[in-house]
DNA sequence: TTATCATCTTGTATTAATTACAAAGTGGTA
DNA sequence: TACCACTTTGTAATTAATACAAGATGATAA
């Protein structure tokens, strides 16, 4: 069985192509996409795919903790399909969102106290290497 | 002198009834407001603000690092005018933000890496104590 | 096989946060 | 007092996200 199928499947989550192409795209693009590029890169070779059906899929991929939403960016949500604890990096002069691969050490004292953690989000702003590096070559 | 004329004047900002509005508002009330209100409740005290000044004005002190932006919302900026180092959890049955006397310990390391980190931000997503007990009553 | 029915996809309309912009107001300086 | 830069205000525009209804799909049962 096809490795996406089997995960909706096992999700018990309706297979649609479009769920899968959703599901495939993630898959094989790390670089923490917005709706817009999901959209418009899926598009290309399904054109009657529909926007909502995006946001639609993505919902329901986060419901059942296929994929994790990231709030890194003060304007839209960015998806990534790692549901590993890690940290991220948002370069607020491209835009790019880069993996930091630290985990938080205070999850087990946080869990210890009164509330109900579901979700942990680390996040760095600043300049990429790549961007200082071009602002120096001036 | 007034404390808030200060602190605008030792950044170079021009003193404004509005902006010393603000900056006291953020002062007081440390449970983390939106725009909006923030921009309600100054209202009711200068009828004729306008929701662009309150805008303009968290841009300018975001700017000179009076307050911090927080993302931890997917749908809207929240704001926080301890600039301090700790983390955030948001619950996402009754919104509250609350605040988390942690710091990132790994800050030093990170900054040994090629990017410019300027922001760190530690969010925390669930469920909090209060709504939780709330569930349990039913 | 065919009818039924819940679910899914699509397209459009709407909402809501934010930004853009221009006109009017304000205040310091020459 | 006149000038000028900056600020405030109100409105329009933008854009991510959500709401909604009509048509498509596909599994199930008669
Ligand atoms: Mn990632
Ligand atoms: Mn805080
Ligand atoms: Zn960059
Ligand atoms: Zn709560």
């Amino acid at each position: 069985m096809d490795k996406y199928v089997k995960i909706l499947k096992d999700n018990n989550i309706k297979v649609t192509p479009q769920r899968l192409e959703v599901l495939r795209y993630l898959d094989d693009n790390k670089a923490h996409p917005n709706v817009e590029k999901i959209y418009s890169e899926l598009k290309k070779k399904n054109p009657s795919l529909s926007k909502t059906t995006v946001y639609n899929t993505l919902d329901s991929l986060k419901e059942h903790g296929l994929v994790q939403v990231l709030t890194i960016s003060p304007t839209e949500s960015i998806f990534d399909s790692v549901i590993s604890p890690h940290h991220h990096f948002l370069c607020k002069i491209c835009g790019a969102v880069i993996d930091i691969e630290i985990e938080c050490p205070y999850i087990e004292d946080i869990l210890k106290g009164g509330h109900r953690i579901d979700e942990v989000h680390g996040y760095f702003k600043g300049t990429c290497e790549e961007c200082l590096n071009k602002k120096e070559a001036q």
